[in-house]
DNA sequence: ATACTTATTGAAAATGATTTTCAATTTCAA
DNA sequence: TTGAAATTGAAAATCATTTTCAATAAGTAT
């Protein structure tokens, strides 16, 4: 078997496992911050050389569809992604150098089921993610 | 003067006021659900049917500019734009027909105080977003 | 090991959304 | 009414993403 889970579970859904996935899946795993899918090209190029834009997007469409990578919405744009969180967890962002943290414990019940009665809409998810400055950037 | 709140701010901040934007305005004003810039030009050329594409874009771009519009980030996507909310409102989405609400009240100050102790990070602004049916989709 | 089926590859072309360029037109202040 | 400057729509350019395709490589069966 493999030592990666994500290849691991490529591997269980079908995929064969080959250098072009390892370049992306280590990529964004060692990534502490969201990566658009041409950088993640530029910086699994590094070790992989021959890799092509195409795989990237093909690898992380296939990681998306696992639910191992999440893609994450910002001001600037939302096509870049990050490992996702396990559980019910939310995304904090540094707005200096985009570091993401993940956390957990929300408690949007009541205020769900007040605006539930207050709209009359029957409420079935819900996105929260909070931006601000990591401890190295303030 | 203008009738229309939304045309006097674009001419007070040095825009003309035309016939391409009236049409672009007045589509997304009489919109209950966010659109995107092809089905305001769909629309609004229903009244206005020499209005070109390039215009609405433009349109778009300066209304938001004035945070008279805001854009509405979706999983199917995040091109789509509504009228803003006045003040600190969290938008509701139906994702059967797409309808909006805003909604207020939201008092997430002690969840943003003990993620910001337990993280370190400085939290400035977070985006909150419910998904669920409207009354009519239910 | 070997052969073979089938997934995967990268390059190039195609698509789709958005932006830029441009000459003609229109707004609005003088 | 006039004229400077903003705005227009069309076409071209750009940028992100998807599709097509023939060559290659993975992994299963032999």
């Amino acid at each position: 078997m493999n030592v990666d889970p994500w290849l691991d579970q490529l591997q269980e859904n079908g995929c064969r496992i080959t250098d072009a996935r390892r370049a992306v899946v280590e990529t964004v795993q060692n990534s502490m911050r969201a990566l658009t899918p041409v950088e993640v090209f530029d910086r699994a190029r590094k070790k992989y050389s021959t890799l092509g834009l195409v795989s990237v997007y093909r690898t992380l469409e296939k990681l998306e569809e696992l639910h191992l990578i999440q893609r994450v919405h910002q001001p600037q744009g939302c096509q870049a992604f990050i490992a996702a969180s396990h559980g019910h967890e939310h995304l904090l962002l540094c707005q200096n150098c985009g570091q993401a943290a993940f956390f957990e414990g929300d408690n949007l019940d009541a205020l769900i089921k007040s605006i539930s009665k207050k709209t009359g809409y029957q409420i079935q998810d819900h996105w929260l993610q909070l931006f601000g400055l990591c401890p190295a950037c303030q």
